[in-house]
RNA sequence: GCGGCUGUAGCUCAGCAGGUAGAGUGCCAGAUUGUGGCUCUGGUUGUCGCGGGUUCGAGCCCCGUCAGUCGCCCCA
């Protein structure tokens, strides 16, 4: 038998309901944020990935589905979208007519990783992006806008947590702070941070080595190494939460795993997901721009994993499903030679906008009494010699069980709802 | 890339000192002539993940491999 490849997922008919549902939600929230859609190629030159999320992530080193085409390009199946969202901005200067451009986009994912739950190769992601202010106004409209969403999403037990990455001075003043200190210390962490020392300081603040841990505990925070311009888009964002009275935790070793954010970042947890915590999160990412040869361009966004989140409504209302009916009328033909009358019927119902079907394996009538049933449609119509030579046929409430013969003619003044 | 657990009918699972598979569910049909849901009866389904090895004989033991799952790394 073949299989699918490893990680990846077919969406099958009895989940796509589940699916429909989030993509109705997610244009709703976005509509009344006044956020629009952008649809992106699903690969890109390499160097869009590899010059914005950073060379000693993982994503980068060794998550890409990377390949060389037939003309010798390097091109990368896209494992997040800002990058690849922000290189179709600039080339299409999407900035140049609006003062705030917002963007949202939904759609597959690609990285090359070992496979758990919450985890896949291939997996769809919801974000979206505030471009252009570089106030933290912003900041909150997004988060307000994720929370939304997940609030119509259905969930209600998640946390949001939120930290500042302060500017690039703050930052880097930091960092040197905590580079010492964690150097004085190399000795009791583990082999992962003391790499990731080398690497990107900050990823040793969310270890789970119980060890690395302790060492953490004491280290110096990010908190107090803010300069005023810092400080204070972090507190504006604070309490414009306050206001709008969002719930959301301070946790100073929040940092996230791609190296362009700066200032807020943000991610939203919960309890349901086991080791993956985190179905979505997101930041401020002032310098992508111009990295990717923009101009300077202030922006924020987050991005949700859509599969983690199907995961916690599963797991938060599991029957929450409520089956609904395949078919409004179901045709019961009485023998092969009524089969066009059956046709013909059902083409006129369905032109009235009532899903109908006829029986496919020319069965007894009992068997399609019972297929009526099992699609739990409300009708049925039977269509018999007898009926027929009357031009008429018999309609069948399965609720109550009652009949009535009626002419063809009529037929299309019925209500089957 | 690393580690633990798992892999038997469409689905959920049983199978045990190693002797070439079973239950429930589903599906199909029937319980007198053109009528469903409940009930009853009968039927149907399997390269026991795949490949190799040990054995007279393996779903059960060994090795490999693939997949799933949970965790590490990292992330959504």
């Amino acid at each position: 038998m073949i299989q699918n490849i490893r990680g990846t997922k077919d969406i099958l008919p009895d989940q796509i309901g589940q699916w429909h549902s989030l993509e109705r939600i997610f244009n709703e929230v976005t509509t009344l944020y006044g956020y629009k859609e952008l649809r992106t190629p699903i690969f890109e030159k390499t160097e869009v990935f590899s010059r914005s999320i950073g060379d000693n992530t993982d994503i980068v080193n060794k998550e890409m589905y990377t390949f060389i085409d037939k003309g010798g390009e390097s091109v990368t199946l896209r494992p997040e979208m800002t990058a690849a969202l922000v290189r179709s901005v600039i080339q299409n200067s999407l900035t140049q007519e609006v003062s705030a451009l917002r963007l949202w986009y939904f759609g597959p994912f690609f990285r090359y990783e070992r496979p758990q739950k919450g985890r896949l190769r291939q997996f769809h992601q919801f974000g979206a992006e505030c471009i252009r202010s570089p106030y933290p106004e912003s900041d909150v409209e997004i988060i307000l806008l994720a929370n939304q969403l997940i609030r119509k999403a259905g969930i209600s037990d998640y946390q949001l947590n939120i930290n500042t990455l302060g500017n690039d001075s703050s930052r880097t003043l930091y960092k040197d702070e905590l580079t010492k200190y964690l150097t004085s210390n190399k000795e009791q962490l583990s082999e992962d941070s003391k790499f990731r020392l080398e690497t990107n300081p900050l990823r040793v603040l969310d270890s789970k080595s119980e060890n690395d841990k302790l060492v953490i505990e004491s280290a110096p925070s990010i908190l107090d190494f803010l300069d005023d311009e810092s400080r204070n888009h972090f507190d504006v964002v604070k309490s414009m939460l306050d206001d709008a009275k969002v719930p959301y935790k301070i946790d100073p070793k929040l940092v996230r795993g791609l190296d362009y954010y700066c200032h807020t970042v943000f991610e939203f947890k919960s309890g349901a997901l086991g080791a993956q915590d985190a179905f979505g999160g997101g930041g401020r990412y002032d310098g992508l721009f111009s990295q990717l040869g923009g101009k300077l361009t202030p922006a924020v966004g987050f991005a949700m994993g859509v599969e983690r989140l199907l995961l916690i409504i599963e797991n938060s209302a599991p029957e929450q499903v409520i089956k609904q009916s395949d078919c409004d009328v179901f045709i019961v033909c009485m023998n092969e030679n009524l089969l066009k009358d059956a046709f013909k019927i059902s083409e006129m119902l369905r032109s009235n906008g009532y899903s109908t079907f006829c029986d496919l394996h020319r069965r007894s009538m009992k068997a399609q009494m019972r297929e009526t049933n099992k699609l739990n449609a409300k009708h049925c119509i039977i269509i018999g010699e007898d009926e027929i030579k009357r031009n008429a046929v018999t309609i069948k409430n399965m609720i109550t069980s009652k009949q009535v013969e009626i002419k063809i003619d009529l037929l299309h003044t019925i209500s089957f709802s």
